[in-house]
DNA sequence: AGTGTATCTAACCATTCGGTTAGCTAACCA
DNA sequence: TGGTTAGCTAACCGAATGGTTAGATACACT
């Protein structure tokens, strides 16, 4: 179920350490290690989160002698922003409650 | 876990029945049986999915004799907009790969 | 008072999720 | 060749998710 790339990627997202990842890799590729050393957490338990964010198009792996650099692949952030935007409406304008 | 704001309104958005639900909504407010109608689910199912809407501030309920009518509330769809909004200039842009 | 409708809670079930530890593979270096 | 490091998979665990059915509650209409 869900296997819609929107609920893929909304899924990916609500996770706080995952978005610190995301963060991380806009200042640019990082190995599995650096990504790691921020959480109080075990590799294979961020290697997972790679997985998820890979799954969701959100990260792209490379391969690099021993290291598996990760960088930003921020496409499916445009498809999120833009479904958003349809409901900008709702929340930036006092719009009509007409049942009241 | 994941109990900030942000974490909790991506994991309601991760679900496609309640994407079309908040959809339905944006046709203004509405009944629990009419919000069921267009999904092959039982009643108690759709109520799930109304109540983690509502943990997550995306609609409210009203009392209404025997009908609890749902509205949109976009206010965390704002949130979402926002965050995304900081990854534009990695989707929109040719950015440098500076480690190529 | 009794019937019907709208909605919720409770209990249950299978699957997924987020984490762990143990152990493997691949690459580098002495 | 052996040792160290980076990263992975596998197996497991407890909690959360998404659904079900059965039954409770609340209100409206005769």
């Amino acid at each position: 179920m869900a296997v819609d790339s929107l609920s893929i990627t909304f899924a990916a997202l609500a996770d706080p350490t995952r978005r610190a990842i995301l963060a991380r890799l806009t200042a640019g590729p990082a190995r599995v290690k650096e990504l790691t050393a921020p959480f109080a957490m075990s590799g294979p338990a961020v290697s997972k989160h790679l997985r998820v964010l890979e799954r969701a198009g959100l990260i792209a792996r490379g391969r690099e002698a021993q290291w598996r650099p990760c960088r930003l692949e921020a496409a499916p952030l445009k498809e999120v922003a833009e479904w958003a935007e349809n409901y900008r409406r709702f929340w930036d304008a006092n719009f009509e409650r007409l049942d009241e």
